[in-house]
DNA sequence: CTGAAAGCGCTAACAG
DNA sequence: CTGTTAGCGCTTTCAG
């Protein structure tokens, strides 16, 4: 900066000035600030800057897993926002483990991040101690919670649960089962789902559970094998947390010659982009990933600025989509 | 820092040295700098440490998209690698866009980053001035090149569809038909595929076309409708670019009744977790992503230490995945 | 509109 | 093993 303000004729403050706020040097001088950055190959040193002005321009955010489109999709809509005004995402992988997260949080800190997101609203307490202590800005997204950190945006589990339950009856069914990734999310969605659907119709509800992680095809096929050929389960409706699990009980009730949804109805959970056009084309729960990232990074944004932060809880809610699989 | 010294009755050098190396620094020094610390709770300042000593600890990666398994799964396996070895990864999308992606590289080399990831080989040419002229390691991956940048963990996307050429007329297909998306090296596997076919067959090769952008399901079934209703395609081999377009394909077939594969053969490509399980099972052509992914960080970290740096171009290969569906 | 001075919080020498 | 002295390359504040 010392150098291209050399070449320019100005002090390295003019140059600083020159970069952050152009409204506050001369137009003539900054042409020549810019010609002698062209020369000399200039590339600012955002370390420093940060160092001084205390503000790092980067965002620190924790997701479970990067393969799981769920949270990709997510993070789609927010770094595009984020990226719009300048911030650069550090993104990390927490794969579940809260006491990683805690670690990987700890580590993200030293950074100076601008602000932080975290998937879920149940944390490590110390996780929560030290975010709090840092007075960074904080989003949790993917749930909500009365008590946030700071804020979060996100919308109820349990509620879906039960609105899948409320409509299986609705439509029907009194038989049902659900197939369940291990994650504390979909275990509360499966939860509200069984005891909603238990109260309105006393029926058992039989369960195949997996351990968390990215739920996939070949899990599903081969819970749909459990349920069928171990529980005796058939002509209910099977409650997926993931669409992915749903997808694979279709597959397997094609292959197996069944007819979706009389012999095997099944919901499924995410609306992913294939699930209108599986055949039949699943019923499932929808919730808007990309609007859900993009209010994420409205909120952190709204607190950088100095003027009033908008709401700490924003729910925004889902939607039962019914298609053709149950 | 300062402070933590002065509670722990030392100067403040010597609490970094306990941080950054704690040989250096006798053990009763060491416990009453930790108890310094954690009755302080100090948060090092790693934006201060890496202007200091010129090193941030931090990578950027670019990535085509996040929500397209293929890049998010090579991305966990290297920001895994990464991650142990004490970086930090500051992810963007370029959005298949070579503009995009320099503006992103002009933006992330002022944040001073030890090294940098790029998918592809072919670049906008100021992206390659700009890397070059940084000197920071760079690694291109999912590609291979005889000039790279720095170094690339890859494969021929040529290769692949020569491989794919040759099995199908191997297994006697007559006739093929492609579907692709309208990436770059998409684009390659298909030529590359159709050239080899026609050479050997005779035959012309139907193709549909998508933009770029991540595959869907449902392209791959109206990929089919196409072919079928309007190119009068039946009785061959289609090679799609994806296995989600291969798996829109299989479901249209189901959907319609077609044999697969004796009306209607289909070769993925990718070897999604899913291609084992669709119905009937997926042929596609297999790359070991996590594996290239680490292989990426293994070529960066090799080109951090003094050590004679790896081999510039490495090529992790592919395989062809024989399963039910051509 | 421009410049001089101070300092962000750390690491890198060099001494002892 | 520990301390002293200089910066790293910027932004901030205060003058002019």
């Amino acid at each position: 900066m010392t150098t291209v303000g050399r070449m320019a004729g100005v002090s390295q403050v003019t140059v600083s000035r020159a970069l952050s706020d152009p409204s506050k040097v001369s137009p003539e001088t900054l042409a020549r600030i810019h010609e002698a950055i062209r020369a000399t190959g200039y590339v600012p040193n955002a370390l420093a800057g940060a160092l001084a002005s205390r503000r790092s321009n980067l965002i620190a955010a924790l997701v479970p897993s990067f393969t799981n489109i769920v949270y990709s999709s997510l993070l789609h809509g927010f770094s595009e926002i984020m990226r719009e005004n300048g911030y650069q995402i550090m993104l990390s992988e927490t794969g579940h483990d809260p006491e990683r997260e805690q670690a990987l949080v700890e580590a993200l800190l030293s950074r100076r991040p601008d602000g932080v997101l975290l998937t879920g609203v149940h944390h490590a307490p110390g996780t929560r101690r030290m975010l709090i202590g840092s007075g960074i800005p904080v989003v949790e997204i993917w749930d909500i919670s009365e008590t946030p950190i700071d804020c979060c945006v996100g919308f109820s589990h349990a509620a879906t649960g039960q609105a899948a339950a409320e409509f299986a009856v609705k439509a029907g069914y009194r038989r049902a089962a659900t197939v369940t990734a291990g994650d504390a999310r979909a275990i509360r969605r499966r939860d509200s789902f069984v005891q909603s659907f238990q109260r309105m119709t006393g029926a058992e509800v039989p369960a195949v559970d997996f351990q968390p992680g990215t739920a996939t095809l070949a899990q599903g096929r081969a819970a749909l094998v459990e349920l069928l050929d171990r529980q005796g389960f058939i002509g209910g409706v099977v409650f997926c947390s993931s669409d992915q699990f749903a997808h694979g009980l279709l597959t397997e009730a094609a292959a197996r010659g069944l007819r979706v949804p009389d012999q095997i109805a099944v919901i499924g959970f995410g609306d992913q982009d294939f699930a209108a056009h599986t055949h039949p084309a699943l019923t499932t729960i929808r919730v808007d990933r990309a609007v859900l990232g993009e209010a994420a990074a409205g909120a952190l944004l709204s607190r950088f600025g100095e003027g009033v932060p908008g709401p700490s809880v924003v729910d925004v809610g889902f939607q039962l989509i019914q298609r053709g699989s149950a």
